[in-house]
DNA sequence: TGTACATCAGTGAACGCGCGTTCACTGATGTAC
DNA sequence: TGTACATCAGTGAACGCGCGTTCACTGATGTAC
């Protein structure tokens, strides 16, 4: 039996990694089933057998790719000066090669417009995953009398998000790179 | 003849506004033609006596609602000291008002996520109408030497997109406050 | 002024397609004896 | 060790529904004479 049971976790866990990359290069509803399973190279029918809803699978996905693009975020992030850590994930966020590279990016733009529409799940979901985020980039925001830091982080956020997005939506024109400059300057402190 | 034809213009312009509503609320997948009729009191077959495809529509919805949104946000804004004009614009966007009238509101939110996925005209309709607001918001951005006032002005666009999505994302929650109080707190520099 | 005809906005049903989900079936893996 | 049976991941076709678009038709408005 455990060879068995081995084999379907395996399945499984090919299943979320196609599903993460759909999702963040199409968004919910571009990441469809059928193109989930074949990118595993199984049948659409199959699906069912390891969960019980797409829902339920983009729940799994949101997380996981949440998690990821966090450890990316902060890799080694202890090794450059404090004074800078913050400035360094938002370099590394709002950089061209994570704009063009969506499979393996962040799941916020793929996510965040298509949640107010759909299921509350999704949305907790996702509210959740923020918050993580912000909690980790607090620790590493300079202090400061102004606000806190956890506010500085939700500013810094809504930034990053804000300027990959747009930057992916008119990706191709002029544009695009200069919103991504313009936003690290903006994160920056740059006026 | 003439009277026709008055007639016909008075029905697209409803039909127009119609479409403004719906994509706003529920973005271009769920500004479904159908409904967009029928919020004019007409059917569904009667679309293509005015317009040659849904895309065409929502096409002009975004330069409308764009330049609606516009005016709102540069309203009597001369009346205001000119140091803070730019940090008027940031305050009545991220506000909770505009974060819950979807239908009134800028078409950013509801379009940028959709338009990476769908058809290049709408990404050149986005690119024209994002530089059109970059350029009317830089006239009111206070100089520095750090950056070009439209660099600021793009990165405080950034800042509001990002922190009216994220905050209309998880709407409900305490988080989505939160955001939006922060995002205010980012843009007008307090770190 | 009245009558016959043309135009065309709008109707409502149908078409085609995409997509999530279901379901009867298969065949390989494992268990019982 | 071998044989009969059970389990269940995966198949592939079908179902149901939503949605953009098409199309034959209607009826009100306008034109020609």
């Amino acid at each position: 039996m455990s060879v068995k049971v081995e084999r379907k976790e395996r399945t499984r866990a090919a299943i979320v990694a196609s599903a993460c990359d759909l999702l963040r290069q199409r968004g919910i509803g571009g990441a469809r089933v059928a193109d989930v399973m074949s990118g595993v190279g199984l049948t659409v029918g199959g699906f069912y057998a390891h969960f019980a809803s797409k829902e339920a699978l983009v729940d799994e996905a949101i997380r996981r790719t949440a998690t990821a693009m966090r450890s990316r975020l902060f890799d080694r992030i202890e090794e450059k000066p404090a004074a800078v850590r913050a400035e360094v994930v938002l370099k590394r966020y709002l950089s061209a090669a994570h704009r063009d590279d969506a499979a393996n990016g962040c799941p916020m733009p793929a996510v965040v417009g298509e949640v107010s529409t759909t299921t509350p799940e999704h949305r907790d979901v996702l509210a959740e995953q923020i918050s993580e985020l912000a909690e980790e980039l607090a620790r590493h925001v300079v202090k400061s009398e102004a606000t806190t830091r956890r506010a500085t982080a939700l500013g810094m956020i809504a930034l990053m998000y804000g300027g990959i997005s747009l930057a992916r939506a008119v990706k191709g024109t002029d544009l695009s790179d200069e919103i991504l400059r313009a936003c690290r300057a903006f994160g920056r402190g740059e006026r």
